[in-house]
DNA sequence: CAGAATCCCCTCAGATACTG
DNA sequence: CAGTATCTGAGGGGATTCTG
């Protein structure tokens, strides 16, 4: 299948709803890391199991990594970008410069301004 | 939305089944121009309606315009990619480079060879 | 806290048939 | 040649409930 061209793999799983925002939440932590608590709050909107299949995928594809510790109680889940989703981070931002240089309408998101945002 | 953002929304249509392969086609002809019957016949197993869908997409976003003949018989249709869209196509070969340093799975499109095609 | 399990809806993409 | 129309099935994503 044509369909199964690596970068059109690559693309697909990017742009499932909130993976890119995801990814883009770990890089603005700390130590490009976040736990799972952290994340379902500043997602507005998203739920536990799309949050939950959307770390399992990232995992999986090896752009993010992730610690648990079961020692304490509550358990605590760190999420970590990789180097290679710490890279694919650099692609997302000239997709963004693109954006904004193509793009007339810049629509934005209702957390921040997309064209002042991070990225 | 979140969901809104505008990079987001770039990505998403480009993720679309098709669309990436579309515009590498573009590209590869002469002027970064082909005609839908050609698009039909190289891009194997996409049906007239899924090709037709992804054409009008990516001519509503701009990557794309539509030059009609309507004089001749029978009607010749072209398909040529903007600056916008020669553009993206050089972010999708960063994408491209990113994914053979980090996939090690470099699953071949039954057209081309991933780590020999053009992108 | 960090999830897994269910149920349900809705869109996407394929197959097929038809038209100016 | 370059589409449009209609039907169908698979899977993504939301809401809700339950658990170690």
């Amino acid at each position: 299948m044509q369909d199964g061209c690596t970068v059109n793999l690559t693309v697909r799983y990017l742009a499932r709803k909130w993976s890119l925002l995801i990814l883009l939440e770990l890089y603005k932590g700390e130590g490009h890391t976040r736990r799972f608590s952290e994340l379902k709050d500043c997602l507005i909107g998203i739920t536990q199991k799309v949050l939950s299949s959307r770390l399992k995928e990232l995992e999986k594809e090896g752009l993010i990594e992730n610690r648990v510790d079961d020692t304490s109680f509550p358990v605590k889940s760190e999420y970590t970008l990789t180097p290679s989703g710490l890279e694919i981070i650099e692609i997302v931002k000239d997709m963004k410069r693109w954006a904004l240089k193509w793009k007339i309408t810049n629509i934005d998101c209702s957390c921040q301004d997309c064209s002042q945002c991070v990225l």
